[in-house]
RNA sequence: AGCGGGAUGGGAUAGCCAGGAGAUUCCGGCGGGCUCAUAACCCGCAGAUCGGUGGUUCAAAUCCACCUCCCGCUACCA
């Protein structure tokens, strides 16, 4: 970021703006909306300070989780994906987030061009073959690539996706390193196999990487977080899979191999592929997709590239993804737009635990798209996190849309229209002319910081510019000639508001636009459209907006805070399993929640009782029983934890305790325990924990009997 | 432990990256105005040691160091 430099836009080329593929394995929700709302708006944006830009996206159709989940309900991978495609395809445009393309990565487009982007890498010499070992589920005879497989990091020792150590050092992991493999669908322990796979050297663009990193522009947490990766040592990147759903490696002689390519191989590349179709569609004397993403001689690190993406996957947008370009000859990204999670009491939404406030309830509710828009837009800086709540919702968008904006607009037009039947015939004052320049150049800037939110208050701040012209001038007590010069000012503010806010609020814009009088679509116009006079002409306005009934918030935020307690309750009960597909949707902030324990963990401070009474059947449904532990062996790598043999009389089960520090591990042998056989089996550290020991407090005092129990009797 | 992001008047946020008159906007509180406007809008007040400590500087919320506390991905007490 060598400063602001003097690249503003608008520039002489061709841009693209892009959003984050959502993934075609589940619903949208307010999470993923905000970096498709942040990237529509980004992209009206510059079109309207003059940039040629197209805008565009597609589904991430591929990959294990897909492939998982397709498995699991015995269904077609392509067909479970489509499904949900269609569903994308249909709900964008409902929150006008309006794509010049949408395609998909099982399109012939991305398939082609992908198969061509790894062919350039192979004649470019940038790809190796490597023996590698991959985890194979030898029951069923079938490799597990990525997260058909779990296990322990190589690095740190946590437990592990087979893609990457989401829960310990968050590294990202190549086949074959996890340790411990077991999968994910038979929970088979799995053994390593020698496969042949391809890889792209990465290596090859360490440097190349470092001076990318400091051209880069955008938000600074895409700027700063891949540092580490990039000035460390990097590895290079397999990107091949022993799978089936995905695009076929391009081998060229024999077709043998039934590798496909990773799936974060072709998933950006429908970026290229989209803009192609955009191309092929309207022609490339409109829009020529090589002139933005290269191959045309012009210099490939000044392109107009930006990605919009969630800050879940930054290092894929920021050191694979510019690797990958290079590789193939194209053009580097200019910008990458990390946004942040959008939370719900400061918590991260989940797909999986219905955590959530979906993209199609909002709808449902009846809630006009600018408004959530708007919210999503200017509630935070675009990096930071946001956090959703009714109420809040509800008093920016009647506070600040309805009462500046849509206010504004409205008593000016009207009484425009009362009084003059339209813009009355007088100059632009100085001082007002002043100040839509000024919000013009807020707006300019905000464009290029790349600030969704500045760009958003721009038109905001000049609403509320024009109530303040508006009360100081007092048209009201004047005569029509002397409040000609006002209303005229306020007509042409109220004008310079709707351009400046169609970015954001695009369809409101566009009433207004035509009550305006104003021929064609603000869509189209530049921000000098702002300045230029008004119809002369125009009809009775309506109001712009309709508010947000405090009612319907309230009860909405009732019903979402009832939809948190269940997931939360689900979750302390539960393990974390299930987080399995969601991490790769964009914008989604992955699983959190701690449940409760944590905090009164002092000792001398005990934690109150729980209020909440339980019933008999319920306890019941625990299956406590009395065990003896036969074998403990600590776990390499772990500080506390311990694998123990434990016999409960009808079987021996293994168990993870926490316990290693705490108690002789010699003496445990033979001591009688107390055993939660019922609860749902977990993995730590790779090995599998079925049960769980009963253990008093902080110090982990594990329970026994007094008397005579055998094992195997039941707690009652 | 690791990585990233924070800590600003009662709450929520902006400014800090390009250091300079004690600081933005929204909600809330108090008082006033206006009536064109969707009980809207406008004005004024209430007064906060800009997390702590030290440093750089003529000058720091804004730069540097250390610290504390939060939050997120996630965790070994299953």
């Amino acid at each position: 970021m060598s400063d602001t430099e003097d690249r503003r836009f608008p520039t002489d080329d061709p841009a693209v703006v892009t959003c984050g593929l959502p993934y075609a394995n589940g619903g949208i929700h307010v999470g993923h909306l905000r970096s498709f709302v942040g990237g529509d708006v980004f992209s009206r944006a510059l079109e309207k300070v003059g940039q040629e830009t197209a805008f565009v996206c597609g589904s991430d159709m591929h990959g294990t989780p897909i492939a998982v989940q397709a498995e699991r309900e015995g269904r077609d991978p392509e067909e479970l994906a489509l499904r949900w495609h269609e569903e994308f395809t249909e709900q964008f445009p409902e929150f006008d987030v309006d794509f010049d393309n949408y395609g998909h990565t099982h399109d012939g487009t991305n398939t082609e061009l992908t198969r061509e982007f790894v062919r350039r890498w192979i004649d470019g010499d940038h790809v190796i073959e490597r023996e590698i070992q991959v985890a194979w589920d030898p029951e069923v005879d079938q490799p597990l690539p990525d997260r058909f497989v779990e296990g322990t990091c190589p690095y740190c020792g946590e437990t592990a996706r087979g893609d990457e150590c989401d829960e310990g050092c968050q590294r990202h992991l190549e086949p074959g390193e996890i340790v411990d493999p077991v999968s994910t669908i038979t929970g088979n322990p799995a053994e390593y196999r020698s496969r042949t796979h391809e890889f792209l050297k990465l290596s090859d663009f360490q440097a190349y990487l470092q001076g990318f990193i400091d051209r880069l522009e955008g938000t600074d947490n895409a700027r700063n977080q891949p540092r580490e990766w990039i000035e460390g040592e990097l590895e290079d990147l397999c990107i091949t899979r022993d799978m089936d759903w995905g695009i076929d490696y391009p081998d060229g002689e024999d077709g043998e191999q039934d590798l496909v390519l990773y799936v974060w191989v072709d998933a950006p590349i429908e970026y290229v592929a989209s803009t192609k179709q955009y191309s092929e569609r309207v022609g490339t004397e409109e829009f020529d997709w090589r002139e933005v993403w290269g191959g045309d001689g012009r210099d490939p690190e000044r392109s107009d590239i930006v990605h919009v993406i969630g800050k879940d996957i930054i290092q894929h947008h920021t050191v694979f993804w510019p690797a990958m370009l290079r590789a193939a000859e194209y053009d580097e990204p200019r910008a990458v737009m990390a946004c942040g999670w959008v939370t719900i009491d400061g918590k991260g939404l989940s797909t999986s635990r219905n955590r959530a406030v979906w993209a199609e309830e909002y709808l449902e509710e009846g809630f006009d798209a600018d408004f959530l828009r708007y919210y999503l837009a200017t509630a935070g800086g675009f990096q930071g996190d946001v956090d959703f709540a009714w109420d809040r919702f509800r008093e920016r968008v009647n506070d600040e849309l309805v009462g500046v904006v849509g206010n504004f607009i409205y008593r000016s037009l009207l009484f425009a229209n009362r009084n003059f039947g339209g813009t009355p015939g007088a100059d632009l004052s100085p001082e007002v002319e002043e100040r839509i320049e000024d919000a013009i150049g807020e707006f300019r800037d905000g464009v290029d910081d790349y600030s969704v939110r500045d760009v958003g208050e721009a038109a905001v701040r000049l609403a509320r510019f024009g109530n303040e012209y508006i009360q100081r001038n007092e048209p009201w007590k004047l005569d029509d000639e002397e409040a000609a010069p006002v209303i005229r000012d306020c007509v042409q503010v109220a004008k310079a508001v709707t351009v400046l806010a169609q970015p954001v609020i695009p369809s409101t814009a566009e009433e207004v636009w035509s009550t305006l009088g104003e021929p064609g679509s603000v869509d189209e116009v530049r921000l000098a459209a702002a300045l230029e006079a008004p119809p002369a002409e125009f009809g009775e306005p309506t109001e712009p907006f309709e508010k947000v009934d405090p009612e319907h918030t309230e009860e909405l935020a009732e019903r979402l805070e009832e939809r948190v307690a269940a997931a939360s309750e689900a979750d302390g009960a539960g393990a974390d399993d299930e987080a399995e597909a969601d991490a790769d949707a964009d914008g989604e902030a992955g699983e959190a929640e701690a449940a409760g324990d944590g905090d009164g963990a002092d000792a001398g401070e005990l934690e109150p009782l729980a209020d909440d009474r339980i019933s008999f059947e319920e306890f019941q449904d625990l299956d406590i029983r009395v065990g003896r532990i036969e074998t403990v062996d600590p776990i390499e790598g772990a500080d506390d934890l311990v694998k123990l043999t434990v016999d409960v009389g009808v079987e021996t089960r293994q168990v993870v305790a926490g316990i290693k520090q705490l108690h002789d591990l010699n003496e445990l042998p033979g001591k009688k325990v107390v055993l939660l056989a019922n609860l749902e089996k977990a993995e730590l550290f790779g090995v599998e924990s079925n049960g769980m020991v009963l253990a008093a407090g902080e110090e982990a005092d594990l329970l026994t009997t007094h008397g005579d129990a055998v094992p195997g009797e039941k707690i009652r």
